[in-house]
DNA sequence: GGCCTTACAGTGGTCTGACCACTGATTCCC
DNA sequence: GGGAATCAGTGGTCAGACCACTGTAAGGCC
């Protein structure tokens, strides 16, 4: 590598240059924030073409490992988690009934998350997760805001953990959770005591994080999501009992 | 989208291309398996030039969405998890003690994992697991062999899951706990005890699926997980201690 | 006739060189 | 001195050509 990439054959130039930078990445060598040479003078040093070298340059963007401005030049970045989300969207999307399947990792994530929130939130955490079971509540009657605040409410404690991969992980099924969770609530929004039970149910969680029980934050947690699937399943039976025409 | 692209401005030409194809995957008018038309063709049909469409196509290629064949044309393929190993290994290869952290993801996988291993695995599982545990037993004394059927161990427990986005998240973070199981055996391989230990402690977990008492299992794995810190630890201040100049 | 070889068409892979569009700093004019 | 015009540098796009690989069909050989 210390030349340039020279040797490497048998991979075509675009993944030549890709793994090159790749590598740079890996090994440090290319630090966030750094700038790159312009593409003109990289496709000399790198010996290809321009072209070439921005399908990589475009790969490296869209992995979200690259920042690349119109008239400016392309920076290294930090990857974040937006790409991983996009990934899960339409990766997962071309599985269907993968849906329910994605709670699974949502209990998952989140009930490590609760225990470790017990340990490690500070007092700013609980006052954020406080904030937003607030308006958890306010928005009971809405099932887009409501759904939207649930979201919010869950997102804070797994927030609360102070683990980066678990945010991370979060974060990757994030927008497919945010889509299921307003989809629910306009299927049980009607169901006799939901909103009772909405209410009821978040706040038992959030009390056991500020009295830092982890087991009986992780109970409570999973208690709500199967109680939740089994509110679903009620509304669904009735709503084909009502009206099975439609 | 009728026509073709059209509007969408304000996006750059390859992210109109981008755009059109992640949706295009999304809703289902592109399924895996299908050819697409030729580069020329394509780029004369999205009205952009062969270049910026290659950009596009060469960025999907690399998140794994399509499959290019040199002569043969641009295949859709059923994205795959080596894209997000990837991903993560070098995108959380640029934050250094990343790797700790990812420890709590690996928790919080397994312990749902085999909660529903407990409901759902069939023998064909059960026989699975048990011979990754004669593997493990087989292999105590080799780090490099023992830390890989520790690991296949563990993850025969989250494939007898039978949940698709278990599996998935697990494989995204397979790689570095891959090279983590290795390097803790490395540590902890000379620490008196630990060998009767790991067998005990595996065992006890896999029974505990057999009997299919998912909270025992669940406690039985956080107790292994915590056991192996703690061995980790001491293994760590007694090499301090005893030879403190290496 | 059957098999092997060759030629060819179609496809992705690469290159060149040009021009456009955006950004930021410099310069010029008021 | 402040604002506007200019300009160099950069990414964005394009057209057209040629190379390399693949599979097939035509041709020739046995």
């Amino acid at each position: 590598m210390s030349t340039v990439l020279a040797e490497n054959d048998d991979l075509s130039g675009a993944e030549k240059v890709f793994a090159f930078f790749r590598d740079a990445l890996v090994d440090g060598s290319l630090k966030p924030g750094e700038r790159l040479l312009g593409e003109r003078e990289l496709s000399l040093r790198l010996g290809v073409s321009r072209p070439v070298l921005r399908e990589a340059l475009r790969s490296l963007s869209m992995l979200g490992f690259l920042d690349i401005r119109h008239g400016k030049g392309a920076y290294v970045r930090q990857a974040d988690i937006n790409v991983l989300s996009d990934f899960f969207t339409f990766s997962l999307a071309q599985q269907p009934d993968i849906l329910d399947d994605v709670m699974q990792a949502r209990i998952a994530i989140e009930c490590q998350a609760i225990r470790l929130a017990c340990e490690r939130a500070t007092e700013t955490d609980l006052k954020h997760i406080g904030s937003r079971l607030t308006q958890l509540m306010d928005t009971l009657h809405d099932p887009m805001d409501g759904g939207a605040a649930d979201f919010a409410f869950h997102q804070a404690i797994v927030e609360a953990s102070r683990s980066e991969a678990l945010v991370t992980l979060y974060g990757a099924i994030g927008e497919l959770l945010r889509r299921s969770h307003v989809q629910r609530r306009e299927v049980t929004v009607s169901e006799p005591g939901i909103v009772d039970y909405l209410v009821e149910a978040h706040r038992e969680v959030f009390l056991s994080i500020v009295e830092r029980d982890a087991d009986a934050a992780d109970r409570k947690l999973r208690d709500h999501f199967a109680i939740g699937d089994e509110f679903r399943r009620r509304s669904l039976i009735s709503a084909f009992t009502r009206r099975p025409q439609t």
